[in-house]
DNA sequence: TGAATAGTGTCTTTGAGACAATATTGC
DNA sequence: GCAATATTGTCTCAAAGACACTATTCA
């Protein structure tokens, strides 16, 4: 039925790290030190390791923690992008997760670490471009019914400059009135006592924070064919 | 920044195929008959075979084929499980998979494919529980706003059949009127030339069919924030 | 005061649910 | 015709969008 022995298989994780700047999604990429594809820029990813490692979660975390310094954004688990082509070294698993963090958190001071715009992709070793694209549909749909984009902004926010973010995720327009009355909905925003106002010459907006209980989860929604009844 | 070796990490593939049967959604489960694990019920499930496998995807597919004879259904990847504790034998990695199927095509004649219903499952070795338990999860959800559901049905049915599925995978009663309407939306349906009446002493209902450029893929209806503008 | 953006009120439109009328079959 | 279920029409209700009015700040 089967065969009794597997040959080894390489085991890494992957992860697609966004972020916002100039309003529009980036990805942080990493100039690979080492063969294959060394010197070219990739997805920061790595090998599984089975003493440090309690889950995959765990691996991308350190992954992400070791190769640019982050840590805890929120990390979730994409996708597995496996078979014999896609790394030159053999059949090999990667086990992908997305993440996403404010722009303002990312290291400026290591030049191996850069962004690129997710529409504009430098052409990437392994399969990494599908797996960026992956995320990118992931986090835009998931942007369609949850708060996923919450996490794109820093601790505090205003409610236009969040839906600043959730335009430039999603790649058009919302309409406002909408947009209050679903985060009224979803309950997660709680203001801060102090307005903003650097813009200048009007009104200051609120700046609002995540109420503690959704730090680090999601908001979702109810849609479908029935969400009654 | 990582190790140069990785020790052999054992990479499978599981399947959670589910059907429906006397209203109720099934997991289809399978009598282990080798170490670990002798003897006890789990998801059919196994190795990654380098030389035979293209993705991941195939792979599931084939494990599938090879233990219960079923060729080609919805098969989609559901999720990575991995760590050092869901296996005596080690640190391992499954890619799991679910799939669905009529029930009129499930194998009869193998004493050891058995059928349990989700919601009072046995005992699982592994981590089975957990990935049925996610499985389940995904279908209802996406059940909320694809054309799923059918794959859970025949070649042919009728409206009212498919709305009996959707309500038995979503656990509650739909609107006729709005489901309808929905099918129409989401125009994946062709009626056949034919009616069906069996049921005796009524109308009979139109029997339909999905049309070609769905047989194995989805239909989204929009949903989110905006699906406008 | 005027420009600019924040925040809110409300009318309109759209889509889903309730309900019921009509259609078709076997007896 | 009667029972039973399929199918369709339409009214009602709730959510989303459009639009505009008020609020607040700085120059």
């Amino acid at each position: 039925m089967q065969k009794a022995r597997h040959e080894s298989i390489i085991c890494t994780v992957d992860v697609v790290l966004l972020t916002l700047h100039e309003g529009a999604l980036h990805v942080v990429l990493l100039k690979r030190d080492r063969e294959p594809f060394n010197g070219a820029l990739a997805l920061p990813g790595g090998y599984i390791h089975q003493q440090e490692d309690q889950s995959a979660w765990d691996a991308a975390a350190r992954v992400l923690r070791e190769k640019t310094g982050i840590t805890a954004p929120y990390l979730e688990q994409l996708a597995t992008f496996a078979g014999p082509g896609r790394d030159p070294r053999g059949w090999s698993v990667s086990i992908a997760y997305y993440a996403l963090v404010p722009v303002s958190i990312l290291p400026t001071d290591r030049p191996q670490i850069v962004m690129r715009p997710v529409e504009r992709l430098p052409s990437l070793p392994f399969d990494h471009k599908s797996i960026v694209d992956s995320a990118v549909g992931r986090v835009r749909t998931k942007s369609q019914y949850s708060s996923l984009p919450v996490y794109l902004c820093g601790e505090r926010f205003t409610l236009p400059q969040l839906q600043a973010v959730y335009e430039a995720v999603l790649g058009e327009p919302i309409n406002k009135v909408s947009f209050r009355r679903k985060l009224e909905e979803l309950a997660m925003l709680e203001p801060i006592e102090g307005a903003m106002e650097s813009g200048g010459a009007h009104r200051p907006a609120q700046l609002y924070r995540l109420r503690k209980e959704y730090r680090r989860s999601l908001s979702v929604v109810d849609r479908g064919l029935n969400p009654r009844s």
